[in-house]
RNA sequence: GGGCCUGUAGCUCAAUGGUUAGAGCAGGGCGCUCAUAACGCCUUGGUUGGGGGUUCGAGUCCCUCCGGGCCUACCA
């Protein structure tokens, strides 16, 4: 047994997540976590929501709240979704929470006295209307090279030229449209990743197996032009972290807060403590800290391609830098973008399927299966309501649901509800514990590399085998002439189904707890022996015909759903 | 502009430089009748985006061209 800690990217905290947010981090990492689970590991599963910065106080504006209310009701809105597709946090904490706070302000400290910490003094675009600084892309203007009249402040769409807000002719606000914009001084806490560039390119070229899109980025990144840049850790705004060192004051510091992305992955550890705080457990040290049990701890991270940066190098400065005993990731996982029907999912313009009208359609099981069974690891991916259709009901419906069916059903009316006795395993089982004994390490290899498509789709082959089996043995024609034989099949494939049940749990644990409580299984655990795994029933165990596990996704509905969500929410 | 990823069957994807490039779905045929018109077996289908090169051997490595995508540090 050994201990995994695993924690997804946390989504930001300005609406509902759509599909593509999920199945990049959230998604996966709870598939790892869960098999992980399974396996008898021990297993600390962490996310929270990412509730600072400009966006944030925005969409409070918008709706009319404030911002720390704002937050409130979204967190209990995202983890109700959360829920809704059964991701099995140990704890949904908050980046907002009182302990970031004090472990983010510590960290600062810690990095100021390893020298880490450098103020500059810049100038910044300020808005008097709007009552605060606009950050580059808040700021929109007539491209000085093309003439593109809304270029924002970092680039024009346009042309692609890279700009400076000053650069912009007649530049505006993009929040209100207020032109009174001033530039003024102000100064900024910076981290000095640079001087860490040599550790940090040392330790990720340590690390093994990672996905090309992780070490890619994090190359590109260390080594490009002048090389890994210092980064800004703070902002003029309201809401954040307050900067402090930390119990202390930081003199110069009143009333800007930490950079959201300073606070944000240091909030992977407050989540444990939060974790500790609400009830859930007595110890985070030993998940976090090295010299206080963490010695043992594998640490996995899932994220997008775009928090690969952040994750790869601003973070582990932190940590790194802080010269204290923190637990360093060992294995990031990202993914590439899931894309919507020829165009991107996009959270700003609401196109595409969100996590609420996702549960409104279809329960979790049917968007887990098929999000997870075409995950974009190794590069971006689409989903049409087509191939949506198809995957739900061939895979899940005719493979597993019917499979289930035909074998209750005939039992119930051969047998009653009943493992049958008499007859015994023959070649023809032991043929299906032979293959079952190679596929499950196989998927077992995919699963512990993380390689979620090759792994469902060995899951996938795993049901089929229960089909073939019955199609060759045949039970209906075997019982006409032998009943003995006949039980002894359907014996079998009833513990096919306990089987299916344990080991598709990961992916569809919905339609496992069905499966479980149908076969009326308490004990299920991982199977290290297929053929005891495949005896575990005895005859005179009872169980219950479920109700079909899935149904099947007519053509009108799919017409109706694209229809539905071809253009953009509210 | 720069960097990275990507292009393989109608569709979604596999293939440490090494047999005749494989699966699933869709299509065609046969079988079965337990089951959600489900299942099983067989089968059609590819000049691996174009061109050039290295090699005994290239989907894989190199060059080049074409197409798609992402990132490019103050959105997060």
């Amino acid at each position: 047994m050994a201990r995994h800690l695993i924690t997804s990217a946390i989504p930001y905290i300005n609406g509902i997540k759509h599909l593509g947010n999920l199945v990049g981090s959230q998604l996966p990492a709870d598939l790892f976590a869960r098999y992980l689970r399974g396996r008898g590991h021990e297993v600390m599963f962490l996310c929270a929501t990412d509730e600072h910065g400009t966006p944030a106080e925005l969409a409070a504006a918008k709706a009319g709240k404030p911002v720390a209310e704002y937050c409130a009701e979204m967190h209990a809105v995202q983890a109700k979704l959360a829920d809704g597709f059964r991701l099995s946090f140990d704890h949904f904490g908050r980046s907002s929470s009182e302990q970031n706070r004090r472990l983010t302000q510590a960290f600062a400290k810690a990095l100021d006295e390893a020298g880490l910490i450098r103020e500059v003094s810049e100038t910044q675009m300020y808005s008097p209307t709007d009552g605060r600084y606009l950050p580059d892309r808040y700021i929109e203007g007539t491209c000085p090279n093309c003439g593109f009249d809304s270029a924002r402040g970092d680039q024009c769409d346009n042309c692609t030229k890279q700009l400076d807000p000053v650069d912009l002719i007649n530049p505006r606000s993009v929040i209100s449209g207020a032109t009174d914009l001033q530039m003024r001084d102000t100064k900024h806490l910076y981290l000095r990743q640079s001087a860490l560039k040599d550790e940090l390119e040392q330790w990720i070229d340590t690390r093994e197996g990672w996905p090309v899109l992780t070490t890619s980025i994090a190359k590109k990144w260390l080594n490009d032009g002048d090389g890994l840049q210092d980064r800004g850790i703070t902002r003029d705004l309201d809401w954040g972290v307050p900067v402090q060192r930390g119990d202390e004051p930081w003199p110069g510091m009143e009333g800007k807060v930490f950079y959201v992305w300073f606070d944000a992955p240091i909030e992977y550890i407050a989540c444990a403590q939060e974790w500790v705080d609400a009830g859930k457990g007595t110890d985070w040290e030993r998940w976090w800290r090295t010299d206080k049990g963490a010695g043992d701890v594998t640490y996995t991270q899932f994220m997008g391609k775009d928090n690969v940066p952040f994750h790869t190098l601003s973070f582990p400065v932190t940590i790194l830098g802080s010269g204290e005993p923190w637990k360093l990731v060992d294995y990031i996982k990202s993914f590439n973008y899931l894309n919507y029907d020829g165009g991107q999912f996009s959270t700003s313009r609401g196109r595409g399927v969100f996590m609420d009208q996702a549960l409104d359609i279809l329960p979790s099981d049917y968007w887990r299966w098929w999000l997870l069974s075409h995950a974009p690891e190794s590069s971006d991916a689409e989903f049409t309501w087509e191939n949506f259709q198809a995957s739900v009901n061939k895979d899940l419906a005719d493979v597993l649901g019917n499979f289930v069916s035909r074998v209750t059903k005939f039992c119930r009316s051969k047998f009653g509800e009943v493992v049958p006795e008499g007859g015994a395993y023959g070649a023809k089982e032991e043929a299906v514990i032979a293959e079952l004994g190679a596929r499950l390490k196989t998927y077992e290899a995919h699963m512990d590399a993380i390689e979620v498509r090759k792994a469902a789709a060995e899951l996938r082959a795993i049901w089929v085998a229960g089909n073939e089996y019955l199609q060759d043995a045949a039970p209906w024609s075997v019982f006409k002439e032998d009943e003995a034989a006949a039980a002894a099949i359907i014996r079998f494939s009833l513990n096919l189904i306990r089987l299916y049940a344990v080991l598709s749990e990961p992916f569809i644990p919905d339609a496992s707890d069905t499966l479980k409580a149908a076969m009326k299984v308490t004990d299920a655990g991982w199977p290290d022996d297929i053929g005891g795994a495949l005896s575990a029933l005895p005859a005179g165990h009872g169980f219950e015909v479920p109700e079909n596990l899935f149904r099947k996704i007519a053509d009108e509905e799919r017409e109706d759903w694209q229809a539905r969500f071809a253009g953009v929410r509210d």
